[in-house]
DNA sequence: AAAGCTGATTTAAGCGATTAACTAACTTTG
DNA sequence: CAAAGTTAGTTAATCGCTTAAATCAGCTTT
């Protein structure tokens, strides 16, 4: 069916080793012996098994990325266009390296090391979780392991994320400066030392700055989808809190809640200004065209994919953190006021 | 390092062949080796190769999923949310069968049977390709394949799609019935049996059963992305054609042309109309809400893993042809003229 | 002319699993 | 009670590839 090492060999007249020397070039080979090996690769439209090859090469070529399933059964993380705009670039870059992905949504975090063991993983790219408990069991096992969006002091992992303080400070300053004075925040599932919970200190950093006193009822907390954007809207007109400006801690809840606006009969920017963050590629496209914070989503994924191959071919490398740059970009979300 | 099926059998003091026994059930065990065995497993937190199994079971549990890359260096594929929901759902019940995917972006239409063979793929999902010549070779390989969105007459692949004539034809049908008369159609690449063709056929064949002559001019062909919706827009109105409505053959190109309408002054729907074709997650939260024709992207994906498991237990399987339903949704982007 | 090099090729072991075939100890059963 | 069948376990071949070590022919050397 299916040639193998050996029907080349056959074919070429020679040892099957010899064929897997001319293939991988780690031995002189006879001019002579070279072309009857390569001819007959031709005619029997031979390709190595790299299943097999790992097998001896303790090597799969082959890097895991993971990403989160926040429930059983719930596949919005591929919905979440973040997500796929990651994934796009981490696919890209790996396969010019001769890497596949194998990509998998789990939440168990033990079924990382289960994943990699399976598979042989090379290296493993988790996008977007919070190292647990669990991660303890990934040390031991010693792939190389990049995170994606992580918080995590631990020394082992290296990561690459932006600032997301930073971010949220960025994108609250402007509302400032844009003269609104009663801003809402809202915000995706806040957990402890996760990326939600930074984008709130920026929110929290820049209202000190500007002498205004930060006020919990105006945190909103959702999750990240377009439907949470919309409740969360309604729960804030719903509030009655005087507030003309909303930090949205991403740009599908800004997207949702601008819907929501709208349907409660508030106009963006004119009734209400919204800034939201990461400048999804639709945000520009919305209108108004949204007003965000811009992270460069796919650089995240080539930097991933560059610092994971480092490490495996460099497995003794300490943690590196790379930390990408944020710019905010004004669109048409937010009145000014001044 | 990680611990094999010999280091599990040498501490449970049995055989390897007896723990391969005990994992996979397929012979007896009496109760006490089992215990052992089992102990061992879980003190060593073995976890089986699937790569070394799948070397001598000669299957891989891995099935690749090809989706189109229409340029070299290109990532689109992967933030047009379309094709993100459909690998959600792919990788969602691909897993809960126990196979993981493997994606891969590519052009050249004989890598897919390189990669089949290099990773040894029980079987392939390919999205929205029209298969070429090079398709010949697939047959020859075997493997089992589901096309998804693709036309194909060729008795060996099966094949998940819907009636894309169809759902252009009742995207247009409404907008006729709606009151307006002068249409215009905006597609992608129409390619010869591709899904963009089949569609402008849909939007002709609604056209003549309303008695309105077909014209090519108001037919509109760019690309899938936003851009390319914008970019229509403003051809449609550079052209002075007095079209009232829109049909788009994507909503991603839908919502681009909303977004080139308003930049050019015009109101949705209010001076023009517009109907999609998907109904994309993001599609219902847009201001006006898009009215489209609905799909239902991931089940889809569902559908198409399920043939292909299908197929894989039973490789006698002749041609199969699912045909998904649609379903016109009105939101908020059509003004009724009548 | 025997010994030593070289360069090209082959042999064979091993990677981590599965499984057909074999063995040994117990049960059946006619 | 001997022949046949069960049951529980082992041995060893195999999957497709890599690679250390062995082989071997042809060429210097001295």
């Amino acid at each position: 069916m299916r040639a193998t090492l050996k029907d080349v060999a056959q074919l070429a007249g020679v040892s099957s080793a010899t064929v897997s020397y001319v293939l991988n070039g780690k031995r002189s080979i006879s001019a002579d012996t070279r072309q009857r090996v390569l001819e007959a690769v031709r005619q029997l439209d031979y390709v190595p098994d790299l299943n097999a090859r790992g097998l001896s090469m303790r090597d799969s070529k082959l890097i895991g990325v993971v990403v989160p399933q926040t429930e059983p059964g719930d596949r919005l993380m591929f919905q979440n266009s973040f997500y796929s705009e990651v994934l796009g670039s981490i696919e890209f870059c790996a396969r010019q390296q001769g890497y596949h992905i194998l990509i998998s949504a789990t939440d168990a975090n033990e079924s990382y090391l289960t994943l990699a063991k399976q598979r042989n993983l090379d290296g493993i790219i988790v996008i977007g979780m919070y190292p647990s408990e669990f991660y303890q069991q990934m040390k031991k096992s010693q792939i190389p392991i990049v995170l994606i969006d992580s918080y995590c002091n631990d020394y082992y992992y290296h990561n690459i994320r932006i600032d997301d303080a930073y971010g949220s400070y960025l994108a609250t300053q402007h509302l400032l400066q844009c003269g609104h004075r009663d801003t809402a925040f809202f915000v995706g599932r806040i957990q402890e030392n996760g990326v939600m919970k930074k984008r709130l200190t920026g929110y929290q950093q820049a209202l000190a700055e500007f002498g205004i006193p930060y006020r919990e009822e105006y945190v909103f907390e959702g999750q990240i989808d377009y439907a949470s954007g919309v409740e969360l809207a309604g729960r804030l007109l719903a509030s009655g809190l005087p507030a003309t400006g909303v930090v949205a801690a991403a740009d599908i809840l800004a997207i949702g809640a601008m819907k929501g606006f709208y349907e409660a009969g508030r106009r963006v920017p004119d009734d209400i200004s919204i800034v939201g963050f990461d400048d999804l590629e639709i945000s520009q496209y919305l209108t108004p065209g949204l007003t965000t914070v811009r992270q460069q989503i796919s650089l995240k994924g080539q930097k991933a994919v560059e610092l994971l191959l480092k490490h495996i071919a460099q497995p003794d490398l300490t943690k590196q953190e790379e930390i990408l740059p944020l710019q905010l970009i004004e669109r048409g979300s937010v009145r000014r006021l001044v």
